[in-house]
DNA sequence: TGTGTATATATGGATATGCATATATCCTGA
DNA sequence: TCAGGATATATGCATATCCATATATACACA
């Protein structure tokens, strides 16, 4: 990845607030991202995609659940840059942070079992 | 200006590579960019314009030469996340300064004077 | 006139989105 | 145990839009 790639990628609204919040989160599913987002799920499941294929997120199955997280292999510089987007860029997450708190039905993770 | 025009202006090599060697260099005229990136002249040009419109690049004309530098009215978060670009990914600018350092016939700045 | 810079135009290519549909997993009831 | 439905996610297709580039030309200034 280059940080060409890393810009264009952070280039459109929906996969930027997606990379911030997993970056908060930890780890999020594309359920939680479509109310956290208000976005359909096959336009957050397809910017999930690409984020992926370029390797900027990871995912895993659990039940019917794709969660999607930083990969562990991600470059420092790019680590480095999206920490310093949600720092600086921090209020553009409290709106999406609302929706999912009062998210209903949000699927329970197995590592909280 | 939103973090996401910010990340597409980046999002094109000769843009990102423009706005790191200016925020190193000060300020730079088209010609000079034209040799420390081996671009086009209309090519350079244009995206400083764009850059320009987008308020990441601000412009003073001296004599036949214009040159572009940081505005000083670039927001805060901006000015910190390409600063933290040109930390991490500081190796882009070896080969475009070496160029730069090169470059024979290279305008005279007043400031200079 | 020559050098430096901007722009108009045409063109090819990338990208985002909506809609419909396919796939995968879980749950429920017979 | 099995069938069928419900939930979650991915993808094929069509379309509209944006974007970068090359070429040619216009503009500004010494």
């Amino acid at each position: 990845m280059t940080p060409n790639q890393f810009f264009k990628c952070l280039s459109d609204e929906t996969r930027m607030l997606s990379m911030m919040l997993i970056a908060q989160q930890g780890e999020l599913c594309v359920c939680e991202l479509m109310v956290a987002l208000d976005d359909s799920q096959p336009k957050i499941s397809r910017h999930l995609a690409k984020l992926r294929n370029c390797g900027l997120l990871g995912d895993r199955r659990d039940k019917q659940w794709v969660y999607y997280s930083l990969p562990s292999d991600l470059p420092e510089w790019a680590r480095v840059l999206l920490e310093t987007l949600c720092q600086q860029q921090s209020a553009l997450l409290d709106t999406p942070r609302k929706r999912l708190d009062a998210m209903a039905d949000r699927p329970v993770r197995c590592a909280e079992c």
